[in-house]
This record gives C-alpha cells, sequence and structure tokens, in this order.
DNA sequence: AGTATCACCTGCTAGC
DNA sequence: TGCTAGCAGGTGATAC
C-alpha cells in the first residue's frame, strides 16, 4: 500500500475531479472492509458538496459541507478507480459525480472508511497518537532525538511506528535508513546524533523525491487516474536481495526479518 | 508504558 | 500443468 507518497499522489489526482464537486450517488458493495462503514455514511454523503481534500499520515480525507469528513485509508492493495471500464470484484465503494464515477478497489481489504465530525478531526482515535508530519517542520532532528531517547526496539520498527513520525511505511524507512548510512537492527536510543541529522533529510528527500514521480508503482498500487509512477525501478534497497549496493562499495544487499516484516540494507555501509 | 506477536484477507510467484 | 508455501505497501488487539 501505499505509503505516504501513494496515498499523497492518490489525494492530489482525486482532487483534480472531486474539489468542489456535488457526489450524487455512493453505493456499498458490502457492509465493511477492516471496520463496518460508518451507518449513516451513504446518507451523509449523498447530495454533500465536496468542500476540499486532504492527508494526514497515510489517511486521505474528503471535507464535506456538512460539518462531516470521510476518511480512508487504503491498507496493503487499496486504491481508487477513475471512470473504471469494467467493474472489478474489490470495487468495495463506489461515489458517483455528475461527472464521474470513483472506485474504491481494496483486494485484501486492510483499508478502511469513517466518518469523524470536522472539528474533531484531531481528536479522532487513529490521528490523536500520530506522530508529525514527516514533510512538515516539526521533523527534526532534535524532535527525533527526544521521541527516540531510551528507545531500545531497533531503528526500522521505531520509524515504523507512527507515533513517533506519521506516514512512513516499510518501503520508506528502509531507503531512508539506507541513505543515512544507520543499520536497521541498532537501538533506537543508540543512534548517533550525526546519523539522526543525516537521517531526517534523508526521509524529507525520499518522500519528496517519490512524490514528485508520482507515488511508487507495485503490484496493487496505480494512481488515481490510472497511470503508474516509476519510483518503484529507483529503489536502492527495498527488494534487491543479493544485488550490490549503490554505493558500489562491495555490499550485498540484505534481507532480514524485523518484527515479522522484511528489511533490506546494505552490511558494510550501513552503520 | 514499552515491546512482541499475531490476526485480518486475497493474490501472486517461486519451487517442486 | 498443478499444487503448496511463502510473501506482499498496514494497523490494531492482545499478552506479556
Amino acid at each position: 500500500m501505499p505509503e505516504l507518497p501513494e496515498v499523497e499522489t492518490t489525494v492530489r489526482g482525486l482532487a483534480k475531479f472531486l474539489d468542489g464537486a456535488r457526489i450524487e450517488r455512493v453505493t456499498l458493495n458490502r457492509p465493511d472492509l477492516r471496520r463496518p462503514f460508518p451507518q449513516d455514511l451513504v446518507q451523509v454523503m449523498t447530495g454533500a458538496t465536496i468542500t476540499s481534500l486532504s492527508r494526514r499520515a497515510k489517511y486521505g480525507l474528503f471535507h464535506l459541507d456538512r460539518d462531516q469528513s470521510v476518511i480512508f485509508h487504503l491498507g496493503m492493495s487499496g486504491r481508487w478507480r477513475i471512470d473504471p471500464e469494467e467493474p472489478d470484484k474489490h470495487d468495495h465503494m463506489v461515489v458517483e459525480t455528475a461527472h464521474n464515477r470513483f472506485a474504491l478497489c481494496d483486494p485484501r481489504r486492510f483499508g478502511s472508511v469513517d466518518m469523524v465530525a470536522t472539528a474533531e478531526l484531531d481528536a479522532w482515535g487513529p490521528f490523536a497518537s500520530l506522530g508529525p508530519e514527516p514533510l512538515g517542520p516539526d521533523l527534526t532532528p532534535a524532535y527525533l532525538r527526544a521521541a527516540l531517547k531510551g528507545k531500545v526496539q531497533n531503528i526500522k520498527l521505531c520509524l515504523l511506528d507512527q507515533r513517533i513520525i506519521a506516514g512512513l511505511g516499510n518501503i520508506y524507512v528502509c531507503e531512508a535508513l539506507w541513505r543515512s548510512g544507520i543499520r536497521p537492527t541498532k537501538q533506537g536510543g543508540k543512534v548517533t546524533r550525526p546519523q539522526l541529522e543525516r537521517l531526517v533529510p534523508a526521509i524529507k528527500e525520499v518522500l519528496a523525491a517519490s512524490i514528485r514521480d508520482g507515488g511508487s508503482s507495485l503490484r496493487d498500487y496505480a494512481a488515481p487516474d490510472g497511470e503508474l509512477g516509476y519510483f518503484a525501478t529507483r529503489f536502492d534497497v527495498y527488494g534487491r536481495t543479493g544485488e550490490p549496493c549503490h554505493h558500489n562499495d562491495g555490499g550485498m544487499i540484505k534481507r532480514i526479518a524485523q518484527g515479522g516484516r522484511s528489511t533490506w540494507y546494505c552490511p558494510v555501509c550501513q552503520k
């Protein structure tokens, strides 16, 4: 899924069509994704105008002219299909305007759709404990140093923790650690100050580069207008088991498991 | 509180 | 060709 850059790309793509649009019809093809769809979702959305769209962490938001916001998460395999020619068996929610049709397609159904009063978004459960946006001004080496202080958990899992930084996922954590020369198994609290000074810009750069390229292109992901991004061809470590490190230091990219998920890194330049 | 493990679900690929 | 095992972008509930 969609990590932060893919969600950002999706929201921007949807906004081209939906910003200011009136929702004519909403169809639910099943009762739930991870969670049940909100009881009054269809009723509130139908006839509402979308006044703006935004993103928080890996969540996309439609803000309605009814003091409510619809929040979607794409899970591992979700995407929005715009004006699909054929229905897909995993199109779980379909939103129609006068001019377009938008299908939320999610084969694994790890995604979610929620609806929350716009004024109460910050206090909404999943948002209440989120850390700072990595592309915003609040993610600094000083912040990260304080957030990681005393952490015995490895830095890879610390960076996946949405309470520390909101929006990083497996791909971009691996890439950012490679760019900053940090071993993923190092304890969070033991990452040095110079390493943090490199890590913060590395996170921002790798995310910004991916957004520039329109989000990564992986098996289950397509930008909402159907165009694929091409950042996937530029990963330095993710999925490159056994291939040479792009720093040409003689290292071969290694895959290990951390917290039940794969991590890729170079044993030579990441210390 | 912090940390570790597992569960959720479908689809694809590698290997036999 | 057909089967099975393993793995996939994330979160959140549970158990120490």
